[in-house]
DNA sequence: GACAAGATTGACT
DNA sequence: GTCAATCTTGTCC
């Protein structure tokens, strides 16, 4: 499912990005996800219902965005690390006066969040409800561009699962490129 | 109730 | 390349 993600958009009232990367996270067998334990304030939602929107809090700082993929009571989910700017790029901006070139607005997980105004107060939305404020639509899948994997990042365990996944040669992923 | 660690980023050398 | 910022969660006493 992880992979399959790749190319859809994610839109945000005015906002609009294309998925270009992501990181799968299982359950139990996933020591390196939320939901490797069992059931907590945290991650439930995680164990819930495909297509809602998972988020946390990371490093105290940073907001991260996540898709359930796993029907209710399996846990999982792809955590989305990368978007590529489409439309309202001007309002990104204007929450990440810091970024140098446009490329930069959604190249991380925190970034892509701040870029499109997604924090904790957004957890838990229907990613696929048409009347949401946060939703998920089909885009252009990259069929023409190659799709790589590779190790996860920053993560201490499981290292060993290729779950990363992007959209090769495109320059807004994060770093370090697969 | 206390404490260690973390699915990161940006600034500085 | 190195390093600090910052705070929530989960685990242990």
């Amino acid at each position: 499912m992880a992979p399959q993600l790749l190319g859809t958009e994610l839109i945000v009232g005015e906002r609009r990005g294309r998925i270009v990367e992501v990181e799968a996270y299982e359950g139990a067998n996933d020591e390196a996800s939320h939901a490797s334990g069992r059931v907590t304030d945290r991650n439930r939602i995680m164990f819930g219902p495909v297509g809602r929107l998972y988020v946390y809090r990371s490093y105290g700082i940073h907001w991260c965005a996540n898709v359930v993929a796993h029907p209710q009571g399996q846990p999982g989910a792809v955590l989305i690390r990368a978007i590529e700017p489409i439309a309202g790029i001007d309002a990104m901006w204007g929450d990440r006066p810091k970024a140098k070139k446009v490329t930069d607005l959604g190249s991380g997980p925190g970034k892509l969040c701040a870029a499109l105004g997604i924090t904790g107060s957004d957890n838990g939305v229907d990613l696929l409800s048409a009347s949401a404020t946060i939703r998920l639509v089909r885009g252009v899948a990259p069929v023409a561009e190659t799709v790589v994997s590779g190790p996860r990042v920053g993560i201490t365990k499981a290292m060993a699962k290729p779950w990363r996944f992007a959209v090769a040669a495109n320059a807004n992923t994060s770093r370090p490129r697969l």
